[in-house]
This record gives C-alpha cells, structure tokens and sequence, in this order.
DNA sequence: TCTGGGGTCCTAGGACCC
DNA sequence: TCTGGGGTCCTAGGACCC
C-alpha cells in the first residue's frame, strides 16, 4: 500500500534498433546482430521484429537463423556505439526523474511517484525516446519493480501497459509460469512437475509448498506473484558493482596452456583496462574454463594483494589454470577480477605500516626478516599474520 | 556440424576461531 | 575415554538475467 508508481523503460530489439536508427537501409528489413560464425560465435544476440516475425528468436545459433529466415541481414555488435545511446537514453529519463535505476544497456526503471499524470507522461517518453534517439520502447507502469517489468514486457514493440494490482488475476495470472521474471528453465520444470502452470497458480500455492521445492527463491517468487514487491528503484545501484571480466570463445579448442595463453594475456590486458578506468583494485582472481562438452568450471582465489596489472593477473590466472585445468580440450577460457577496492584506499599504506609494528613488536631479526620476505612476495594480508599467536 | 559475453545473487561445505 | 555451538571467511557451483 505504498502508492508508489513505477515505469520500466525496456529498450524494444535494442542492438538491431541502434543499427537502424543508424543506417536507413536496414530499416523495416529482417535483420541480427551476432558474432562471427567463422571464429564459433555465431549466435543471434538481438533480432529486429521483421526477422522475429520469420521465425528467428534469440538466443539461436545463425546458421538456424539464416535457415529460417533466407534473406537475413546479419552485423557484427557495436557495443561502444551501443553503450553510447544508452547513456543518451539514460540522461533522458534522468530529466524526467532523479530517481532512475539502470538495470542493463537497454533497460531501467524510473520512479515517478507522484507524478500528477503518470500514463500521459509514459507516452511523452516514448516519444521523445523515438524522436530525439530514433528509438522505440515499452513501457510498464505498476506499483512496484515486479510488476512494472512484467507489464513492459505484455505489449511489444512500443507498447504502454499499466498492470493495477487489482487486475491481476486478468493480465498476471493467465501467463504461462515460464513468462514470469525469476523463473528460468530450471525452476519452470520444478514449478511444472508440481502442476503449477501458471504465475495465478505460483499465487495461490502454499508458500511452505513452495520453500519445500525452491528454498527461499520459492517465498520470494511467491510474494511477486501476489503482486509484492518492496525493492526501492536505486539511482546508485549501477556504480556497485562486484565484478569485472572478459571471456573469449577460442577460435578452436584449446589443449594447451600455450594454446590460451595469448587469450588469456589479452582477457587479461581487457581487465586491467576497465580496472583502470573505474579505479580499483582486485582483491581476488577468478579463472573460468568452459570445455567442449560445455560444462563450465571456475576457480577463484584471494590475491595476496590487490592487484590489476595484466602481467600479474595472468600469472594469477596461469596459476589457476594449472591446479584447475582437466586435460579436456577448452572451448573458452575467462578471467574475471573480483571484489574491486578503491584505488588508494588504505591497503598497501596502511598495511605496511601494520606489518612494521608488527614486526616492532616482535622484535626479533629473524622475525622482522621473515615478515619483509613474506611481505615482499606478498604473502601478508589484512593483519592476519599472527593470528592465533597473538 | 548446436550453444556469446557481460553480470548478480544464493547456497553449501570446510577451515578456523572463540 | 570425549568432544558444543556460533560466527566468519573462502571457494565452488547453480540459477537467472540481458
């Protein structure tokens, strides 16, 4: 009963929308964005609704694309071209509303809780959406996060769906149980095997029924079914973030550590370079290894230190490599730097001036040289050096 | 001649500490 | 000769989303 009005601006077929607000010819033709199929990426990433309409749907490799659809357009991404509109889109709605989430590239949500007119305001948006970036858009508009993106999602391309939590035995309920944000392949069977079909059936189950088959994923989905959902639109939440990678497929597989060392210097040059521009640090490595069977393993561990340089990434990761790697052929390899820390903040000043009290402390030469060969491979974190003698 | 690349959140077990 | 219980950190993996 918080009275909030919330919008969800969802970008309609946005990478293929960019391309043909770009380029005319493209324009009202069947068209994808996908990698190249030559180095094994041939997967549609966004289609326009003209190729959807031939049958193409994302994510689906190209060569089935191209079967359904003869006389595709294909282009490769685009992504600073992408992410350049994304930030003119999102300047727009910041004009519209200081409180404005972005949730991805082409996607976020806008409170406008109190806003005198909130539908004549959604159409103004969409408009100016469409005249000032060439760009359509659904909107939906709910009392919470939930529902606003399940009603952006019920009218596309260029839709405005206003979902009351009245009616939502009439526009929620009927939708099959998949359609339900939250509920991936793997939760939609557990849902079906138990009959529930529906998001009106997930409502009216037991919750306990539900924690018994989904844990507490099961109570969460349960109250969004029931139209709760109390989550606050975070204009901050986009700079929080905890990670940072890059992956590659290879062009073929790899059996190797020569064979991805050169991707992996490179994933780890990539990594260096967005640390860089955020201003932080790693405090811990991950190394992903997809193999041709397609299972997917990580390792990750804490650094001795933080770090972001690629030289010491990849030997971070060739570590990793070493005490992970089965022996199958790699048909993709991922460094990925995590628990970013803030440049300057504390940890090599601070820490240093721990260990040199510590080491004080001690007082004893063969210490203090212990302590200073330690710190100087790094080996010391966080004051815990002494633990459990102290 | 399948299946990209970027993420987040949650769970669970073992180590370790008190 | 018998070993509790709570808390935190670390790691691996599952599920999901765009």
């Amino acid at each position: 009963m918080s009275g909030r009005v919330l919008f969800h601006v969802d970008m309609n077929s946005y990478y293929a929308s960019v391309e043909a607000a770009d380029d005319p010819s493209v324009r009202g033709r069947p068209l994808v964005i996908a990698g190249s199929a030559k180095k094994r990426k041939g997967i549609v990433v966004t289609a326009s609704y003209e190729a959807r309409r031939a049958g193409v749907k994302p994510p689906q490799p190209l060569w089935e694309a191209k079967k359904a659809c003869p006389n595709l357009l294909v282009r490769e991404p685009r992504f600073d071209r992408y992410r350049e509109k994304s930030e003119a889109l999102f300047d727009y709605l910041r004009s519209c509303s200081p409180l404005v989430e972005k949730v991805s590239i082409d996607e976020g949500y806008v409170d406008v809780t109190g806003h005198e007119a909130p539908y004549t305001l959604a159409v103004q948006m969409q408009q100016d959406i469409k005249e000032q970036l060439g760009l359509p858009c659904s909107i939906g508009i709910a009392p919470n996060k939930f529902l606003a993106k399940m009603a952006s999602d019920m009218k596309k391309p260029e839709g405005i769906t206003v979902l009351r939590r009245r009616e939502l035995h009439l526009h929620l309920w009927p939708l099959e149980i998949e359609e339900m944000h939250g509920v991936g392949a793997k939760t939609g069977e557990k849902l079906r095997s138990a009959g529930i079909d529906t998001i009106g059936l997930l409502a009216q189950t037991e919750s306990e029924v539900l924690r018994q088959l989904l844990g507490s994923n099961g109570l969460k989905l349960h109250e969004r079914a029931n139209g709760k959902d109390d989550r606050p639109v975070d204009p901050d939440a986009a700079d929080e973030f905890k990670s940072i990678g890059h992956s590659r497929t290879l062009p073929e597989d790899a059996v190797s550590w020569q064979d991805v060392a050169e991707t992996m210097h490179y994933m780890a040059g990539l990594v260096e370079d967005r640390c860089r521009k955020k201003n932080v640090y790693a405090e811990g490595i991950q190394l992903t290894i997809r193999y041709r069977s397609f299972q997917t393993i990580q390792r990750s561990k804490r650094l001795q230190k933080p770090l972001r340089e690629q030289s010491a990434l990849f030997e971070a990761a060739k570590e990793l490599w070493e005490e992970a790697w089965s022996g199958e052929p790699v048909r993709l390899v991922g460094i990925t730097a995590i628990d970013p820390v803030e440049q300057g903040t504390a940890y090599e000043q601070l820490n240093l001036f721990d260990w040199e009290k510590d080491a004080e402390k001690w007082k004893t030469d063969a210490l203090i040289q212990r302590i200073n060969e330690d710190y100087g491979r790094g080996s010391l974190q966080k004051g815990r050096y002494f633990r459990g003698r102290d």
